[in-house]
DNA sequence: TGACAATCGTTACAAATGAAACTAATTTCC
DNA sequence: GGAAATTAGTTTCATTTGTAACGATTGTCA
């Protein structure tokens, strides 16, 4: 292909985007009409379903969202009556965030179908692709991180 | 780990959506302040700067976008004066569309930016993995577009 | 101490997005 | 030939999303 032509689905920025997408799609379409439950909601149910005790701003951190997203997320669990918070003592600009007994709950039954989706998904690689695979990832990312914050 | 948990860092749809959000991110940036264009936008230039003639529902095809999202992108292109349509004598529903001359122009700027990007992405890996993440990337995405379609 | 800066989280506003309804043109099929 | 179904593309409307501004609290430092 000469330099002067690009065509879409050989370019690697394209591709992941496809495939990202219809994974998002796919698992965003279980937790809704499982659980109601957005990718944003879900991304705090399961860091805070392993970390309880977490302020918004450390689970934004986690799940790489900007903070409005999960100040909108943590407000829709809570008034769900999945999620609780707690004005921190020693700082009472801070809230600590931990799943009530339903989020738990909620908790314990995505688990097992996002690891079940995950490994349908991989299922498809060897062993050893998996683990080049999760390899390859690992170094992209820290690629794309250093490119977007040069020098 | 048990069963019953689950580190997002370690869940690869998860780890997917940040390589991918992170580099539109990169991308959708220089696109934006270099030429004004969104992401759909650039889309549509880099496939009908390669194939011009196509219909909206073909370049929607090819992009995986949907056809509000090609409707409001052409309308935008051609608004700038970077994109032509001329209604299909053959079946008046359809607009056949290619870029104009400055269009063609910005294809020309943005196709070695858009390889510069990728490349200094791939950097990190050496030939032969990026050959091997090429046909994984392939592959995962087979089977997760069957895991949208089943049976 | 007290002014200034930084941090936590929410709110307000604008822009992007998606689903469904719609118009217009074409195809199907009896 | 013509009613019904299908297709191309746009518009409308509601929802999502992101940016910026904001109030409240805490940290810094002269």
């Amino acid at each position: 292909m000469p330099a002067s032509q690009l065509k879409l689905d050989r370019f690697v920025p394209y591709r992941l985007s496809v495939l990202t997408n219809t994974i998002s799609r796919a698992l965003a379409l279980g937790y809704a009409e499982r659980f109601g439950l957005t990718i944003p909601q879900w991304r705090i149910v399961a860091v805070l379903g392993h970390d309880p005790g977490l302020s918004a701003v450390e689970v934004a951190k986690r799940t790489v969202m900007d903070k409005v997203s999960v100040s909108r997320a943590v407000t829709a669990l809570e008034s769900d009556g999945r999620l609780i918070r707690r004005v921190d003592s020693s700082d009472r600009r801070r809230s600590l965030l931990r799943l009530s007994a339903a989020g738990r709950a909620v908790y314990r039954e995505i688990v097992p179908l996002a690891r079940s989706y995950e490994m349908r998904l991989l299922s498809t690689l060897t062993a050893s692709e998996r683990v080049a695979f999760d390899d390859l990832l690992t170094r992209l990312t820290q690629q794309a991180s250093a490119l977007n914050t040069p020098r």
